[in-house]
DNA sequence: CTGAAAGCGCTTACAG
DNA sequence: CTGAAAGCGCTTACAG
């Protein structure tokens, strides 16, 4: 079939040509640079309304692919055996990596170790240096990502966090979990699936407890539900900054032994297989499980049956999703949104097969 | 930063330097048409292999926009106050559409009326003349479906089945459910909400339900887990082929005046809504119910607590992919999935808020 | 304030 | 069997 020439198909050619000008003064104009007078500039501007002139993006792209890279930095932590997490987000990078390389964009990773603040800072130091266009990071260490958000702000740089907010503080961009209703989704699920009164137990097991703010947020959201929803509910605790699993084991053996049995354990993160195996090895079936995230352990466990329910927030398309949304501003200018909540997806022996992280 | 022209982006005039000729014969090798001497071919092979040549996509399609349009058709059924169901994968047919607009994409719909096969063949007619360049279809009438598919293979012309595929039958490309695990997850979830024993109401509305793949293969999954997980379950039955709220509601009536009250409903399909109609109105409130699709009344009733659990399947992601993997097939000839089973979501009104379709 | 011309990397008639 | 040239729709130095 022929191109025709219809309204539809216009280009810079056709309104330079029904403005009688050149197109580079049509450029001019849609892209509000100055040099065109008043009147050319309000004749083609009506000219672009009237054609509904869309830019065609592969030749602006191809175009400007001369002028030069784009540079994405990502602020992630390095995956080990302890934050197998972090694996979809950094291969969500990746597939954003390959789909926008044509459009001349390269991505620097500076990965810091999860533990130890001073390596998170040594990496913002070389991304300073280096100066990206646009950098993705997730806050693991707030007084430190506070300043790094100041940093990109004072250089006019659109930055992304992924996974985790900062509570109370001003920032441009985060996709990520919405923690309360993570937790109070938990909270539902455990009411469905014991009868009112039957003791549960919710369990955080983390190097840092007391500013955790993700832990927090979902420990809040699921004591709300049962606030809420059924008062006289039993919730025991268990809190352990011990995160190997003798230290795990022996508190969940103190726990069982008291009055109280559980029939319900939740665990606001990953670590809910130290509890799976913990169960796994006492032979307890009777417990209702849940926890957090699509890992390879967890989904073992999910299969056995030891774990009940994993709640899942997309890591994978917060990685993909956050280098999109610095390409789509840096390149055709799009605002980012401030705030994109990833849904909180619930998966079972049944459905993980199909899971899509 | 400038253009440096080391072999990662290498392009076919480096090429054509390296094996002295013109880019023109390094474009005949690219895209092996015939008129190249073995000698220059082997040659110009060489060379890609050893710069690791990779086309530019946005060049390419630039390019080939003079050529001339694809014209991809969608067969669906049309939306009606009965059928809100299809506004989802029509969406996102619409947004693949947008995406890939500037590609000179031109997408035809076709929309016929899901109650009758007639009006379903009218438009295969219609798209048989058209000959568009491939289709996606659902195929809500078995029998002229598979007519349909033969004629596609006979024209040689991809084709894409989304959200119900046809059983027994060789088909190229199938985007949508795995059925029976999604009977089998709502068996599930029923076993977790209930205690054993406790008898179930399993409820089949639909106006053809003898022939219904759709409707038979979640209700035999669902049959399936208890089958497995607690044998001595009472599964009452419900099956309807009157859609209307007062056959339904007559129906509903009968069984619950029975001995043996229903602790929980699955409904096969979306009309759990005229369930969750009836328990609101009844008042009944210690009924769990479960039922299909994110549509506006479910979500309703599932806010109000008359529905439980929502199972939804990505009609809109159905659609989107089902119009990208047409779009790859035809311009950079990217072989098909054969079969691309979607995520069995969970949702419940603690997490509708933050769903994706 | 404005325009003619070159270029982005590829494809395609056309000529030999 | 091979190449020179025009074109896809846009951007950008450069010249006036």
């Amino acid at each position: 079939m022929k191109k025709e020439k219809d309204k539809a198909n216009a280009g810079v050619k056709e309104i330079a040509r029904r403005a009688k000008v050149s197109i580079a003064t049509v450029d001019r104009v849609i892209h509000n640079r100055p040099g065109v007078s008043e009147k050319t500039k309000e004749l083609i501007n009506s000219i672009i309304r009237e054609l509904n002139y869309q830019p065609n993006v592969l030749a602006q792209r191809l175009a400007l692919a001369s002028r030069g890279i784009l540079r994405l930095a990502v602020l992630l932590p390095a995956i080990s055996e302890e934050t197998e997490f972090w694996q979809a987000p950094l291969d969500g990078v990746t597939q954003a990596e390959n789909e926008i390389r044509q459009y001349n964009v390269h991505v620097e990773r500076f990965l810091f170790d999860q533990n130890d603040p001073l390596s998170f800072a040594r990496q913002v130091k070389k991304i300073e240096q280096q100066k990206p266009d646009g950098l993705l990071f997730t806050p693991t260490f707030p007084e430190e990502s506070v300043k790094l958000i100041r940093s990109c702000e004072k250089a006019d740089m659109p930055y992304v966090l992924i996974n985790a907010d900062i509570p109370g503080v001003e920032r441009r961009s985060y996709i990520g979990p919405e923690l309360f209703h993570s937790g109070y989704l938990a909270g539902q699920l455990v009411n469905y699936c014991t009868n009112p009164g039957e003791p549960v137990l919710l369990v955080n097991i983390a190097k840092e407890i007391a500013g955790n703010h993700a832990i927090l947020r979902k420990d809040e959201g699921f004591r709300a539900f049962f606030e809420e929803h059924d008062k006289d509910r039993l919730i025991i605790q268990l809190h352990t900054t011990q995160t190997d699993y003798a230290s795990v084991s022996q508190k969940l053996n103190r726990v069982f032994q008291k009055e109280h049995r559980p029939r319900a354990i939740y665990v606001t993160n990953s670590r809910v297989s130290l509890v799976a195996k913990w169960l796994d090895s006492k032979k307890i079936k009777d417990v209702l499980l849940l926890g957090y995230d699509f890992l390879r352990e967890n989904v073992e466990y999910l299969e056995k049956g030891a774990i009940d329910f994993l709640i899942c927030e997309k890591p994978h398309e917060q990685g993909y999703k956050g280098m999109m949304s610095l390409f789509q501003k840096l390149v055709y200018n799009v605002e980012q949104e401030k705030t994109l909540l990833m849904p909180i997806d619930i998966i079972t022996r049944e459905n993980y097969r199909f899971y899509h992280n």
